[in-house]
DNA sequence: TATTGTTATACTCTATAACTATA
DNA sequence: TATAGTTATAGAGTATAACAATA
């Protein structure tokens, strides 16, 4: 490796290897996915998400601003995703009661529908494409990993962070 | 709908932890990494992919061809981005001597020094946000794991594959 | 005054198809 | 006929800023 890659300052190689192969993996794995999700469900991945979290959430209801915080979205661009979402159909969207400010978005059965047709697919290839090279250790180390970079991802802004809503306590 | 996550047909709730979890790893990081390169460089990870690519290789030269093998872009999506570094002065394109159908990218001065500007601080984001939690068993657990679900991702086509190039052998 | 959300707008990126030229 | 690349074009998505309404 000496003479071909050249060392990246602040990475060594093994790390800088760790970083393609991830990039490429979730580069591969979203690919897949987003034509997936398009083909069977004319769902791009963000209205997925929008609908597979009003989904798992009890009521099937949330705020725009609870959504945009998960998604990391501009409230412009959910807005946008919403409309799309909402003229097929998938949401309804009303102020809230609490607060007149407020919209709150709503799976509609159709919604519930199809994102209950898509997911099997949806899972099945996330399994073949990622999971399936994988054993039992692989997968708990993995999920460990990932899950404390997570956690301090979170807690790291980017250096120059908008306080936004109230993320955790990062601030 | 029993509890708060349902089960999803075809993931075990601690794959479906895991892929949430690397997607989101890779969202946030390519956010944070996306947002430093236009600040600092006015690139974006494709044109800044397309630099390093050129830079890491000897000669700095690659044909048009093999730079949208290694991004995953159509040709026209590559012709777009290559225009913008060209216009920039940052790449040249000439006729290939062996081929005259190809188109011979080459980094210029001002590419290279502008990858070699931009690169440190790039490496140490990525070093601050995804190895900073890591120790090297860590480290080298998600090299292997990676490592071997890229390859595997190489070699399973999305199951509509077009026998593009000559990729790997999958086809 | 701060927060929630929408709208208008402008821009970037990407893909498809038609096209040119070389092999 | 197949390959390499460009161009025209059209569409999706995103962000910014201005705005309206409520707290």
């Amino acid at each position: 490796m000496a003479g071909v890659t050249d060392p990246t300052p602040g990475l060594n190689s093994e790390q800088l290897g760790a970083y393609f192969a991830l990039t490429e993996v979730s580069s591969l794995l979203q690919y897949a996915v987003d034509e997936h999700l398009r083909s069977a469900g004319d769902l791009s991945y963000v209205q997925f998400q929008i609908l597979a979290r009003l989904v798992h959430v009890p009521g099937g209801k949330l705020r725009m601003t609870d959504l945009a915080d998960g998604v990391v979205y501009s409230r412009s661009g959910l807005t946008y995703q919403a409309g799309l979402l909402d003229k097929r159909g998938l949401i309804t969207r009303s102020p809230s009661p609490d607060d007149e400010r407020s919209v709150i978005v709503t799976v509609t059965d159709a919604g519930r529908d199809l994102i209950a047709r898509v997911l099997p697919e949806h899972a099945e290839r996330v399994r073949q494409l990622l999971f399936e090279p994988m054993n039992g250790q692989d997968l708990a180390a993995l999920s460990a990993i990932l899950g404390r970079v997570r956690e301090h991802m979170r807690a790291t802004p980017p250096r120059s962070a908008k306080p936004r809503a109230a993320r955790g306590r990062g601030n």
